[in-house]
DNA sequence: CGCTGCGTTGAGCTTCTTCAACGATCGTGG
DNA sequence: CCACGATCGTTGAAGAAGCTCAACGCAGCG
């Protein structure tokens, strides 16, 4: 069954007995989402939580004027909204497919008892909110000390080293989404971007980018004024 | 010992056998600060983590120009620095004693010993990170979807609860450590808490703020206009 | 008594957003 | 296969929010 093969690819979950696989696969179900499709609202009851099998999800918040910031978007392998188990509480934020999506969904309790009667589960859960954590903190950080343009140069070097190093990268995203993960708006992102292209650093052609000056660039994302 | 007793009151460490508050006394040390000293800076190698004893610690990130943002502020009973731990890696960010302040540390490798034995403190870990992502969710949510009148109602508010829904709120930090925690600066604070009394929502006498008009700032924290 | 840190106020400016219009692209249905 | 609408991305002009720089008052403390 190429459920087992996928859980057993989830860092997650690595460390598990072959039992403790079984059990998984007795406690998980299977969701699948259409593109633009909601699969929780902030405030819904959290009773488990998700790990992405295919497909790409953000998740996000909503001011009431509707603007949106991203705070991650997550593919393969991945888990999502696992914050929600351990505090008992209702998800913090909203969860949408970006694209056609399938998930696994783990239901709260079991997994609580999973967990205690596995340390290895245990220490992975941990360094994966601390991961989490450590994003978020990382986040904190462009959006308070950063400029934009800072922030876009190092998403860019970001997604340089995701993709290889390559000096030619690959936006996964559409550019609305990306302006919104990086907390600004599609008309500034556009704006800079071109801006960027004027000034030799870098070279845009839809969603492909071309790191022209990489010195530049890390100039930028460390808070030099353009 | 008071040392004992102290533990005994730390939520993190709630449920531990009397064997294992024991465990847990012989592998901290007790460290002290002085009002504006460093405990550790980013980058630091993350050998461990601590606990408040006594005082203020805070949290925070710099920028090259030296602008900073508070990610969070530590009082008794808080541990602090502990998704190091579980990452292996240096700590993501800066700590300083704000007052006079008292920690006791915990090394790592003896606390992951410590935790892979004790099912009920691995859950204490994770509820404990869990709640600090949804704090910095909140944070981030503040600082991308919010404008500064709208934070600081909203941090007046959450005094509030914090205070026994008191009218009158006691800011336990000065105006330049809450502004660098509201993601702006004194200056900018300093208006904006001018503005709100001279429209009537509160009225404020040094490190005292007394609420006024609790729905007027209730829908300022929601996203109003001024 | 002076010094230093903290808070406040004013003026000017930078950055980003808002509002509006427009071109391109893509999927769909005729 | 083409026409259509919807979504997305780009560009321009104007405005608002917050930051920078500078000066000043004030309190606490050596």
């Amino acid at each position: 069954m190429e459920l087992m093969s996928f859980l057993k690819q989830v860092p997650l979950f690595a460390g598990l007995s072959p039992e403790q696989y079984d059990e998984l696969a007795m406690i998980i179900t299977l969701q699948d989402y259409g593109r633009g499709q909601t699969i929780f609202a902030e405030g819904d009851e959290g009773t488990g939580f998700y790990v992405v099998r295919e497909g790409l999800v953000k998740i996000y918040k909503l001011s009431l004027e509707g603007k949106e910031q991203i705070l991650h978007i997550f593919g393969p392998g991945e888990p999502f909204a696992e914050a929600a188990v351990f505090m008992g509480s209702s998800f913090p934020a909203h969860a949408m497919a970006l694209e056609k999506s399938r998930t696994i969904f783990i239901p709260r309790r079991a997994f609580i008892e999973l967990i205690k009667g596995n340390p290895a589960l245990a220490m992975n859960m941990l360094a994966t909110l601390s991961l989490r954590l450590k994003k978020f903190a990382h986040l904190i950080e462009d959006l308070s000390l950063k400029e934009v343009p800072g922030r876009v140069a190092a998403h860019l070097l970001y997604l340089s080293t995701q993709q290889g190093d390559s000096d030619t990268v690959k936006l996964n995203i559409g550019k609305a989404q990306l302006a919104s993960l990086l907390g600004t708006i599609p008309e500034t992102l556009s704006r800079i971007l071109s801006k960027l292209a004027k000034q030799g650093l870098i070279s845009s052609e839809g969603t492909q980018i071309t790191i022209l000056d990489r010195d530049g660039l890390e100039d930028l994302a460390m808070g030099e004024k353009l």
